[in-house]
RNA sequence: GGGGGUGUAGCUCAGUGGAAGAGCAGGGGCCUUUUAAGCCCUUGGCCGGGGGUUCGAAUCCCUCCACCCUCACCA
């Protein structure tokens, strides 16, 4: 039934069988079609892999550490080629597995007419191949497979850009050719991973960075959990929501926007530390720093206010770039970024009437905190409210300066809902933001656990926004019931992974940190 | 959504009103230590789509599409 379905979508876009866009591939299927009438299989089912190209390489550089004498070592190894050498009766190239590249040295001598020209008419770029041999070292020096049997894995019909590179006497690789164009690299990823290793690179990045936090956060006894995605009701956030539809409940369904308020019925539940690491969705804009769906982490702590989430955050962090880096600095092109504890902390009042001059408290209405931003030259939103506002300029005059992490503390109270108020200053709440190279990497509140106040808020915020507007939030009835029955004194903090992602691996945009963006449905004509 | 830019061979790019080009990849030939292998020969294009101006358009104009940058929007 499910294939049916999805046979019918392929056969809806496409409906006839795929034939050559252009000689190359007219070449290549030609290839594989004499290969068939020679009786070879281009796609065999089995492989004799004894070595990855990685165990095969350091097993021989060991033996040649170990010994004068050395035995042959046999090995077969399996991968794509990734460059080519003829050179008459014999013949040089490069395959690439998953863990490395090496060259393979094929000699008509050795492996047999029939293999040499399978290699040299029939084997091309990117095709899979499976080499039979004994390790050796050339006289220039690289490690080599000296083959004696060579198999056809599996053709490529397609052909990918061919990348070269040659080393400089400095000892740098300069590189040539290779597929550049974002729109294919980010349409056709897999070309883009398959002849860009530093691409690959940054996914592994990516990979060891969750895996860092995750191992962070088990060890300092937090829980993690997984809540709903698909929800009734939207929260936790300002933002538009995806909306779906259950068929059978016949009831609309909102895509999460934040986890926030599933975490914390999870502190009234009686776990005193949750996380959660999994996707967002916010029905908004697209941009360098922004992606519909995005990979967030939350984690939610019993008997602690922000401060101790800085605490926790800063070790965190750190700990993350010490297994990222080895070290405690990273280096993007804004300049060296050091995540040595303790990181800066200063209100968000004072940091921006430092940088603009202009002191929010002094103006306690959208009016007269428009007027004066105008008179300095901000762009200000028709209709923005005072924490919009504010907000302004934040990103305005503060944001693209706070290069080293910085908390910035105490957000005025409008703006944040979910955040419990500063008992001196009833106008503003007990929440930072942390930046890190001029990007907003996290935000955390001392969370809001009073239920009366909650409710309280929540209604201000509805009579502020109305519904439909950007900024509607409906009001979750089942998180303040939840919260009646007693919600321990928590502090929380919510990060963007893509975000931090970027910073470790140097790229400003989020698309490079993502394996497959979001991008507009290719219209042909 | 506004402004700017890009779109030419499989890939990376030149060409800005007068016979569509280069390098790499591909095909043929020579070459048994090459590694951006080399040398000789060579195939390959609805110049993003559509419309217009012109004797003539890759080039100028209009329009549509996609991508990039930027602004707006965005807890």
């Amino acid at each position: 039934m499910k294939r049916a379905v999805i046979c019918y979508t392929l056969a809806a876009k496409e409906d006839t069988m795929w034939e050559p866009a252009n000689d190359l591939e007219a070449q290549r299927l030609e290839k594989l079609n004499r290969l068939k009438q020679q009786g070879v299989d281009p796609y065999p089912p089995r492989v004799e892999r004894t070595h990855t190209i990685a165990q095969a390489v350091t097993e021989f550089e060991a033996a040649e550490q170990a010994a004068g004498d050395m035995e042959p070592i046999p090995v077969t190894i399996c991968g794509r080629m990734r460059a080519h050498r003829p050179q008459g009766k014999s013949a040089w190239g490069d395959v690439e597995d998953g863990t490395g590249q090496v060259q393979i040295w094929v000699k008509l001598d050795e492996v047999g007419e029939a293999a040499m020209d399978l290699y040299k008419k029939d084997v091309d770029l990117f095709d899979y191949v499976q080499v039979s041999g004994t390790m050796m070292r050339t006289r220039r020096g690289e490690v080599t497979v000296e083959a004696n049997n060579l198999t056809l894995l599996a053709k490529s019909l397609s052909p990918l850009p061919v990348v070269k590179e040659r080393k400089l006497d400095d000892g740098t690789i300069e590189r040539y050719g290779g597929l550049t164009d974002p729109e294919t690299r980010y349409r056709e990823r897999y070309a883009d991973l398959a002849v860009n290793p530093d691409v690959r690179e940054v996914f592994r990045t990516r990979a060891r960075t969750i895996k860092a936090i995750r191992d962070y956060l088990d060890a300092a006894g937090f829980l993690e959990v997984e809540t709903p995605i698909l929800q009734p009701l939207y929260g936790g956030a300002a933002a538009r929501p995806f909306m779906t539809h259950h068929n059978q409940l016949d009831q609309d369904l909102y895509l999460r926007i934040s986890f926030e308020l599933y975490l914390k019925r999870l502190l009234v539940g009686g776990f005193d530390a949750v996380y959660e690491i999994g996707r967002d969705f916010r029905n908004e804009g697209v941009s360098r720093k922004h992606n519909p769906e995005f990979t967030q982490m939350e984690f939610y702590k019993a008997y602690i206010d922000y401060t101790g989430v800085m605490a926790i955050v800063e070790e965190m962090l750190s700990t993350v770039v010490q297994a990222i880096t080895g070290g405690m600095t990273i280096t993007p092109e804004k300049g060296t970024i050091d995540f040595t504890p303790p990181w800066d902390r200063i209100t968000l009042r004072d940091a921006i009437r430092e940088q603009s001059g202009i002191d929010y408290v002094d103006y306690p209405d959208a009016e007269s905190l428009a007027a004066v931003m105008k008179e300095k030259g901000v762009h200000v939103t028709e209709g923005a409210t005072w924490g919009r506002l504010v907000d302004t300029l934040l990103g305005e005059f503060v944001e693209p300066g706070l290069i080293q992490p910085t908390f910035l503390l105490d957000y005025p109270r409008d703006i944040s809902p979910l955040a419990k108020r500063k008992p001196d200053d009833p106008s503003h709440v007990e929440r930072f933001e942390l930046f890190i190279g001029g990007l907003e990497v996290g935000n955390a509140f001392t969370e809001l656990n009073d239920p009366i106040d909650q409710e309280d808020r929540f209604r201000q915020i509805r009579e502020l926004y109305a519904e439909g507007s950007d900024e509607y939030n409906p009001i979750d009835e089942d998180y303040l019931n939840a919260m009646r029955y007693g919600m321990p004194p928590n502090g929380g903090f919510g990060m963007g992974i893509d975000r931090f992602v970027m910073l470790l691996t140097g790229r400003d945009n989020i698309r490079e940190v993502l394996l497959f963006p979001a991008l507009r449905e290719k219209d042909e004509g």
